[in-house]
DNA sequence: ATCCTCCCCTAC
DNA sequence: TAAGGTAGGGGAGGAT
């Protein structure tokens, strides 16, 4: 299998999910078994159908202490849905099943919810299920409050053991009613507890040993405390204790076993107690370090530095020993190799009549027997008799991979910890990995299956299908239809004969053995197999179908799991046979249409599936979710690039591209130790993933790590909680067309039409070549990755949906075009186009919406031109351009309506044709081609606030942009989109690059973010242009033009937050850093960081363009426009109600406090108060006052502000003005704190927390 | 009805 | 120490 493969491609669809990861709770793949998991879901829906009526009938004579409350329960709870709904019913209170985004349920009962439901709930009062009983039982409504569901499921998810099964996970359904009753305030007093207590303390079980519950030993999967590294003590303890054996691989002897059982027990590891060291830290609270704190301390080790992604070399190093990773790559290759050898053979065979319709059929599945265990055992030939187990070492969290006979006698399975089977055999040997010897024995196998005249099907790289329905009935002589009894046995023999020289064959080749199962279909011959295991064969008989089937678990069905499981078990089900009891109807109603019919099917032996279906590929994607530890941002965005280098080095082996990257994030749950307990591990998660859709489907790394790097931003979540990252492609297309890259990727044949091609060389840029990658993507802030274009088709065109409104999109803009942007500047473009959607999701995307504007940008204009490929095809800088112009436009409606660019751009100019760019659209945008206007004028403009940020930011920092981080937002909160990274982001290219005058006169610590950045940037560009395949040309070039390389732009600038400051940043703040990023740059779109501002060409045009709008008038723009601050003031609200995460909404308003009063000193902090109205109303009517001037600074707003465009002042004047204007913006940005804090005050006091100080 | 998105689940 | 990847099936629920 170490061979190479080719592909092809594919086609569409798919996309990740998101969930809590828990399972570390038992053993991963198979062993498992934890008891808890089993509801789950299920319940949801059969919950919701129980009606009122007849519970409330049935009761009457309880006291309605429920009157007035309306609940709705979510996920498993522990009195169960229906006892909860009889119990609140019948004491006098309504009940919802389904929650119409918009109903109006008072409370949600859940003992724990997903980061999704979370988000969802955000605005409902979530209680954990105690609160119905014990109030049942108090005979009066308690207060929901002592029963709120901490923070996100995760809180409480320590709580969980219950039953002494595992459950690490957090919303793992099964915890017990005692647990989520006690719950609520004991839980959090855990939490605070927990987290007390850092890391490092051993005990960080803290919260285990509290309940007393941990768990046996057995614990040992769950994440939550058992072995975690740091209690290393522990885990040594136990290795001690049994000694492992360790096999090296050259030789082998048992006798070196004890070298690694010695050294565990050290404890080695920095311990714990390090932990503090902190520094800062001194934070209150939470006395911990913060995540990125610990990981730095973490990674001082040189060894563990090495295994995690801080390790250039990381990805590589990592996939080369994983073993899931080798088994996803064997089964992509084999099942392409054996697709088109398939193909191949049907091809210059016509043969293959399929049998008849009803006649018999005989499939084989072959399956190495411990397959991984056996092959490693070949090399060490005593062990064959002793338990061996596959891993990479007998540390408590190593997993086994295979392990053989002897050991799985004791209980140990494939997928299970180290500890957990150390528990179960200490005498367990542990035998190291062979990847090329299982590629090897697997060669060997696939020959000798393929050398039958079978229909083969690869189900992995030690198991495959095999349809030898033909062959068995030419030996039986008949049609296969018939019933005569002598056809059907030589059949039947031929069939065993078939097995048993197959078995023979791969034997001697292999020195393994392998088991075969025979069966009429392939469920038949799955179930068959097991029974064939150790080293056999076995052959279900069609008369014995039934019965053997009947007798087995439903468990034991293929496709049937835990969830599954758990379902089947609630209906009463154990055994296959029972599922015979329930109706078709009832399986479907249970279970879903489809899965329902195949489970009434599996029953009774019938699976109609063929051997050999071909399928195309839907997705593409690499991820990593082990070894993540980063200490900055710069790490994490570091790594997702790399990722997607790994991602568009698949895409093109696979010959393909998408239109949609979806990233997906695990990230530290709430309650997780800052240690996993598995060494480098994930630990307890939260499984978060954002999409975009790029409107053209591409596989350029660069365009990739744009979008993914913007959609991790926008997540806003700390590097240092970040457990796991991936990217993955979906709505594939061959990539045929252009290449995948050429270096020019011009001229994507099947293209551009229209325009002939050449770079089209507005401004300056122009000269590289581009790599079509590097191209890609416009802006580079962050912006918040909208997928919404929901509406966008396969071929790309389907318009966005920018109804209306929203959007302001400029005039000229046609909504394919739209489509085709970036995402970043798509988004911002199109505002919330889907907000509808994004409702749902989860997706915290932002529906950016621009500001407000006012204008009733609705319209679309009459459609450009412009091409979306060739847009894309531009270098970066000269796309910035466009786009920016487009941007400016929208943020100035006023200068629309004569539509003056449209007609204009038309005609202007510079047609640009892909120049680079990836081209490969086929079709679609031949049509468009799109003419840029003048490229000149930056545009930059933009109401007299700072040069970057334009419209964007606004936008951004309007609600949408603050929106809660972790989940989306819901339906009702349009700003769920949030964003807030991107917002300040950049997505202006309006300002394209930075010069360096302006970077002279940039503070010292920003000049070296951005610095930081460009070079970054220019080394991740290069890299790309080698990827295998394709040459990139070496434009790189270009980047020389610029001074700065362009793709910083503005984006650089508000990069990173200046450390430097914000001393308060020790604490949570660290984890905000896109929350404080968008602050600094939505403030320092206001008051330019720089002291004076200066001049430089770019700036002063940015500077110009401000005064456009700015001076036409007076400065009324000299501060944050009120629904922004109204906007943050909401966010950080919710941010203490429903996040709950106080310090946190502290740690932005002192952010802001900082940056205010560094510039306006004395206003900032306290003195606001004096001028300003009191009280939170005070407030408002204030803003309301102050709105009307301020729309003259938006830069949309319709208002006729806008003015003299020109504006080319004298700089006295304009001096003049300035000062003036700082005097109006510092009080407005007083005023703006003092709103801000009032919020958050208000917050607290609702909350009844103590005072606040900032 | 049918499609689409966003998950969840399963398998090795 | 450990290397917890990856793709497809399918359900829920909204849009069409
Ligand atoms: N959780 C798991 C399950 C499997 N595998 C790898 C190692 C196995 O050897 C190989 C094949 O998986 P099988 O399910 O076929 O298991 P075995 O071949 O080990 O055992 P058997 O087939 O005898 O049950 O896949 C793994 O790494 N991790
Ligand atoms: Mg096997």
């Amino acid at each position: 299998m170490g061979s190479v493969w080719h592909q092809n491609s594919s086609a569409v669809r798919k996309r990740i999910q998101s969930h809590q990861f828990e399972d570390e709770g038992g053993e991963e793949y198979e062993a498992s078994t934890f008891g808890g998991f089993t509801d789950y879901m299920r319940r949801k829906k059969l919950k919701l159908q129980n009606l009122d009526a007849e519970i409330r009938s049935s009761a009457s004579e309880n006291p309605p202490i429920f009157r007035g409350v309306v609940a709705h329960v979510n996920g498993y709870t522990q009195p169960s849905l229906q006892d909860l709904h009889r119990l609140i019913v019948s004491h006098g209170g309504g009940f919802l099943q389904y929650l119409s985004g918009k109903t109006d349920a008072t409370h949600i009962i859940a003992s724990s919810l997903t980061p999704k439901k979370r988000e969802e709930f955000r605005r409902y009062r979530i209680v954990k299920p105690a609160w119905v009983v014990e109030s049942v039982q108090a005979g009066r409504l308690l207060p929901w409050d002592q029963y709120r569901v901490v923070d996100e499921g995760h809180a409480q998810k320590v709580l969980k053991f219950d039953n002494g099964r595992i459950l690490s996970q957090t919303n793992s359904p099964q915890s017990g009613y005692r647990e989520q009753s006690m719950a609520s305030w004991y839980t959090s007093r855990l939490q605070a507890a927990e987290a007390t207590n850092p890391v490092g303390s051993p005990s960080g079980q803290t919260a285990g040993s509290v309940l007393g519950e941990k768990q046996p030993n057995l614990a040992s999967q769950s994440d939550y405390g058992d072995f975690p590294s740091f209690s290393m003590d522990e885990a040594g303890n136990v290795q001690a204790s049994q000694q492992t054996n360790i096999i090296s691989s050259s030789q082998d002897h048992e006798s070196k076993q004890d070298e690694l059982s010695h050294k565990t027990v050290s404890p080695r590891r920095e311990v714990p107690e390090t932990k503090l060291p902190a520094p800062q830290q001194a934070s209150p609270s939470k006395g911990e370090m913060t995540s990125e704190e610990y990981n730095a301390q973490l990674l001082t080790d040189p060894r563990l530095r090495n295994s995690s992604v801080v390790n250039p070399e990381f990805i590589q190093q990592y996939y080369r020993e994983s073993r899931l990773h080798h088994l996803s790559t064997w089964k992509a290759n084999l099942k392409a190799q054996l697709q088109s050898a398939a193909a191949q053979k049907s091809q210059s065979q016509s043969k293959r009549a399929k049998p008849v319709a009803g006649a018999r059929r005989y499939i084989m599945h072959v399956d190495f027997d411990c397959f991984f265990a056996a092959v490693s055992t070949l090399k060490h030939p005593h062990l064959e008799v002793k338990p061996v187990a596959v891993a990479h070492g007998s540390g408590s969290g190593s997993e086994i991979a295979s392990c053989n006979y002897a050991a799985r006698a004791h209980g140990i399975k494939n997928g299970m910890w180290m500890k957990g089977a150390l528990q179960a055999c200490p005498s367990l040997q542990v035998v190291p990995y062979d990847f090329p010897a299982y590629e090897e024995a697997s060669r060997k196998f696939y020959t000798a299956i393929l050398a039958i005249d079978g229909i083969v099907q690869s189900v992995s790289i030690d198991e495959a299908l095999v349809d030898i329905t033909e062959l068995c009935l030419q030996a039986g002589g008949s049609d296969g239809r018939g019933v005569s009894e002598g056809s059907i046995y030589r059949e039947q023999a031929k069939a065993d004969e078939i097995a048993q020289a197959l078995r023979a064959t791969v034997k001697e080749h292999t020195g393994c053995a392998v088991s075969v199962g025979i069966g009429g279909n392939i469920l038949q011959a799955k179930v068959a197999l097991r029974k064939a295991k150790p080293a056999s064969q076995f052959q279900l008989k069609p008369d014995e179908v039934l019965d053997y089937i009947g007798g087995l678990t439903v468990q034991g069905l293929p496709g049937v799991g835990h969830s599954m499981g758990a379902k089947l078990e609630e209906l009463g089900v154990t055994y296959v046979k029972d599922v015979r009891e329930l109706s078709r109807e009832r399986l479907t109603s249970s279970l879903g249409p489809k899965t329902g019919v195949k489970l009434w099917e599996y029953a009774r032996g019938i699976d109609r599936t063929e051997v050999g279906n071909e399928t195309i590929r839907k997705s593409v994607s690499a991820e990593v979710n082990w070894g993540i530890r980063f200490v900055n941002q710069t790490q994490a965005e570091d790594f997702i690039r790399s990722l997607c280098d790994e991602l568009h080095k698949r895409l093109v082996e696979s010959l393909v591209k998408g239109k949609q990257l979806t990233l997906k994030v695990m990230r530290r749950a709430a309650d997780a130790p800052l240690e996993a307990v598995k060494h480098l591990g994930h630990g307890k998660c939260d499984i978060l993933n954002r999409s975009v859709m790029l409107g053209v489907a591409t596989s350029a790394s660069e365009t990739l790590g744009k979008e993914a790097v913007a959609m991790l931003r926008s997540f806003g979540i700390s590097p240092g909680d970040l457990r796991g990252l991936g990217v993955q492609m979906t709505k594939l297309e061959p990539l045929n067309s252009g290449s995948p890259r050429k270096p020019d990727g011009s001229q994507q044949q099947l293209n551009f039409k229209a325009s002939p091609v050449r770079a089209s060389p507005i401004r300056k840029s122009i000269e590289r070549p581009e790599d079509p990658d590097e191209v890609d993507s416009p802006s580079r802030g962050e912006s918040e990755t909208v997928r919404s274009v929901p509406s966008m088709h396969e071929s790309g065109h389907k318009p966005l949906n920018v109804s209306g409104t929203q959007f302001i999109i400029p005039s000229q803009i046609d909504p394919q075009v739209v489509a085709e942007l970036p995402n970043d500047i798509r988004s911002k473009l199109i505002a919330q186009g889907r907000s509808r959607r994004d409702t749902r999701s989860t997706s915290p995307c932002p529906p950016t919406r621009p500001r407000p504007r006012p204008t009733g940008s609705a319209e679309l204009p009459p459609p450009s031109q412009l091409d979306p490929e060739t847009l894309m095809a531009l270098p970066e800088d000269v796309r910035a351009e466009v786009l920016g112009y487009y941007t400016r436009d929208s943020s100035t409606p006023d200068d629309q309506p004569p539509d003056p660019r449209t007609s204009a751009p038309t005609t202007n100019t510079t047609t640009i044709t892909a120049t680079a760019t990836n081209p490969a659209r086929p079709t679609s945008s031949s049509s468009s081609s799109l003419k840029l206007r003048k490229p000149t004028t930056p545009t930059k403009r933009r109401r007299g606030r700072p040069p970057v940020i334009k419209s964007s930011l606004a936008s951004t920092l309007t609600q949408a942009k603050f929106v809660l981080p972790h989940s989306p937002t819901s339906a009702s909160a349009p700003a769920s989109a949030l964003a807030l990274a991107s917002a300040p982001t950049a997505d202006q290219p309006s300002t394209t690059e930075i010069s360096a005058d302006f970077l002279a006169a940039l503070p010292e610590d920003i000049r070296l973010e951005i610095l930081e950045e460009q070079r970054r940037t220019r080394l991740l560009q290069r890299p790309a242009l080698h990827p295998s395949a394709h040459a990139r040309p070496p434009t790189t070039a270009q980047t020389h033009n610029n001074p700065n390389p362009a793709p910083n732009r503005e984006k650089t600038i508000q990069l990173p937050p200046l450390p430097p400051r914000p001393t308060f940043t020790s604490k949570r703040l660290s984890s905000l850093p896109d929350l404080r990023n968008a602050i600094s740059a939505w403030y320092h779109a206001f008051n330019p960081p720089a002291p004076g501002r200066v001049p430089d060409p770019e700036q002063s045009s940015a500077s110009t363009a401000d005064t456009e709008e700015g001076e036409g008038d007076d400065d009324e723009d000299a501060g944050p426009f009120d629904e922004d601050v109204v906007s943050l003031a909401r966010y950080l609200k919710r941010v203490v109600l429903e996040e709950r995460d106080l310090e946190k909404a502290v740690a932005v308003v002192r952010w802001l406090i900082w940056l205010v009063e560094n510039d306006y000193p004395g206003i900032g902090s306290d003195g606001f108060i004096d001028g300003g109205s009191t009280g939170s109303t005070s407030s408002q009517s204030k803003l309301e006052a102050s709105s009307s001037q301020e729309d003259a600074f938006r830069p949309p707003s319709p208002s006729g502000k806008i003015t003299s465009p020109g504006g080319l002042q004298q700089q006295r004047r304009r001096q003049q003005r300035r000062e003036l204007r700082r005097q109006r913006a510092g009080k407005r940005w007083g005023d703006a704190v003092r709103i801000v804090k009032e919020s958050v005050l208000e917050a607290v006091g609702d909350r009844g927390l103590g005072e606040v100080e900032f």
